[in-house]
DNA sequence: GCCGTTTTCGGCCCGACTGTTTTCAGTCG
């Protein structure tokens, strides 16, 4: 893979350092943005002029440079130098910041965990000029939370839980709706913010405080309170508004933090003012109550939060040229389900009912091959009794069409898991690496998309959420051939995949890709994961005619057809 | 450290809550 990620993580470890010694703020903000810059750019970033892409000037470039040629950055190692190893990773506690760390680092010699541990039992932290009992408190408990491992966890978890909450509130306001990187259907989320308006805040506030799931409760104050909920420790913060300030709030809240910064710095450019509770000129507050209303005044039409990314929406917005985004209902079809012929839990007449019941117009049953073991993979005997069943299935069940599927193995040599002969007596082919993750892959997966049969590249990255790293792997190799060939590459909607992920699909459809939506589906229940994949899909700025299950079937242009 | 048709110097988004303070700094988002 490409070192952006690499060079955006040594760009954060200096802006730490930075932060710590207390330097100008505004420089630490570049060294930040640079960082998410780098980490989101859809490219290669040895194979272009960093100094061209916006927050990255000479200076930074120059440092890109230094470590594409060396390996590594001087400024790194000088803003480090003075710093004892393992001391910046104290500000992943919440709660302490760097401000607090230096004071107790200067005054009483702490170095590490174990040692700020020491200084909060013995007291000497709290007798501090400017700390107290409490302030040690909250630090001791941001401690456990980061001992626990508070971490981001994937939006298809958070997901249920945030909408049981919204819910809740919802009987006492009218008005109540997730916010932040989960309205932005980013793949994690951090802390979950909700909001909600009303002119009684104090309700809401009880409601949300009192609500079940709420294990403790952080802070409390008039019109905001943070919870910690039973649920992976997830942090829940619920901010309350006015109505009239609704739509300038839900801006504000939704950021991302890049784009809130961006439309404000334009407002500032206009005299005016922006802040979450609505548009000023002056004292006069000029827009508030609606998300259209705050845009309309910055020149700018309403944009889909998935795109609030800073990633050119704002002049895509003012250009007038935003993207129609697929939609959910724009979806006929799911080609990526497994039946209990491998090891789904469903059996097909089941799968078929649930998707004709979601409004497809056809369903796609996709089992594994027979190197698949542990998958139950199908041999050739098997596939054809399923295809049987199908046909049989198919009879009783009119207003939907089923098609025969397979996710063939690309095995460790590159061949794939059955003979041409077979794969020729199903309507689409899905090819996925499942052994062999360090094994030449690219190779392989280039070898199966030259097979004309093959019509979908499965989960190209590999990659899980919960932490496994996936293939060894130049993708834009692999990118670029699914191009020349007419495959598509997969959108796995399963929560833990999102693989493709968004920035990965802007990389793609740079070379002109065509993507499929796939759920992966072992159950019934999640064929409703098609709302993760048309997440990334958004956020990687796709639209209708980008994905081939948004096509009626007469029309997709799926490889075998257009290779006809 | 970045950026620019009001600027190549002097700006750089804005506010709530907490805990420690007699008016504010630190943290967070």
């Amino acid at each position: 893979m490409n070192k952006n990620g690499e060079i955006a993580d040594i760009f954060d470890n200096i802006a730490d350092a930075l932060e710590f010694k207390g330097e100008n703020v505004f420089k630490i903000n570049a060294y930040r943005k640079a960082a998410r810059v780098l980490r989101e750019f859809p490219g290669d970033i040895s194979k272009v002029k960093p100094a061209e892409i916006e927050g990255i000037g000479k200076g930074l470039a120059e440092k890109i440079e230094e470590y594409l040629a060396t390996g590594s950055i001087k400024k790194h190692a000088e803003a480090l130098s003075d710093i004892p190893e393992g001391l910046l990773d104290l500000l992943k506690i919440p709660s302490l910041g760097p401000k607090t760390l230096y004071y107790v680092y200067k005054e009483l010699g702490v170095k590490g965990l174990s040692e700020l541990e020491k200084v909060i039992e013995d007291g000497s932290l709290a007798q501090l000029d400017g700390m107290g009992e409490k302030k040690a408190e909250n630090i001791r408990r941001g401690i456990e939370l980061y001992k626990e491992g508070k971490s981001r966890i994937p939006i298809g978890l958070a997901l249920p839980v945030v909408s049981e909450i919204t819910s809740a509130l919802k009987k006492v306001t009218k008005k109540a709706s997730p916010a932040g990187s989960l309205r932005r259907m980013k793949e994690t989320v951090g802390d979950i913010d909700i909001l909600a308006a009303d002119d009684n805040a104090e309700k809401i506030i009880e409601k949300f405080v009192t609500h079940p799931l709420v294990r403790s409760v952080n802070a409390r104050g008039n019109t905001k309170a943070s919870v910690i909920v039973d649920f992976h420790n997830l942090q829940v913060d619920v901010r309350v508004v006015d109505e009239d300030s609704w739509g300038a709030a839900l801006v504000y809240f939704t950021g991302s933090k890049a784009h809130n910064v961006k439309i404000r710095s334009l407002a500032k450019d206009k005299n005016l003012k922006i802040n979450e509770y609505g548009v000023f000129r002056g004292e006069k507050r000029i827009a508030g109550k609606t998300e259209e209303e705050v845009y309309k005044t910055l020149g700018m039409k309403w944009m889909p939060p998935e795109l609030r990314e800073d990633r050119g929406e704002i002049e895509a917005s003012l250009k007038g040229n935003l993207p129609q985004l697929v939609e959910l209902k724009d979806l006929k079809g799911d080609f990526h389900i497994h039946s209990n012929y491998s090891d789904g839990t469903n059996d097909i007449r089941t799968i078929v009912l649930a998707a004709r019941d979601l409004g497809y117009e056809y369903v796609g049953i996709c089992d594994h091959s027979k190197t698949s073991r542990i998958a139950n993979g199908l041999d050739v005997n098997m596939l054809k009794k399923r295809n049987a069943e199908i046909d049989e299935v198919q009879e009783g069940i009119p207003g939907i069409r089923i098609l025969k599927g397979t996710e063939v193995d690309i095995l460790s040599d590159g061949n794939l898991d059955y003979p041409d002969i077979v794969l020729e007596q199903l309507d689409f082919v899905i090819a996925a690496v499942h052994q062999g993750f360090r094994k030449n892959v690219t190779h392989r997966m280039k070898q199966a998309m030259d097979n004309p049969l093959v019509d979908v590249l499965a989960h190209p990255t590999g990659r899980l959420l919960s932490g496994r790293e996936g293939y060894e792997i130049n993708l834009e190799e692999v990118m670029e051939h699914a191009a020349k060939r007419n495959v598509a590459l997969e959108i796995n909607a399963t929560y833990d995949r999102l693989d493709l992920n968004d920035v990965n699909i802007m990389t793609a459809k740079s070379f002109g890709t065509v993507f499929i939506i796939g759920t992966d589906a072992h159950n019934i229940r999640m064929l409703r994961d098609t709302e993760l994949g048309i997440g990334m899909a958004r956020r990687g700025w796709l639209v209708r005619k980008d994905i081939l299950n948004a096509y009626t079937w007469d029309n997709i242009p799926l490889r075998r057809r257009r290779n006809r």
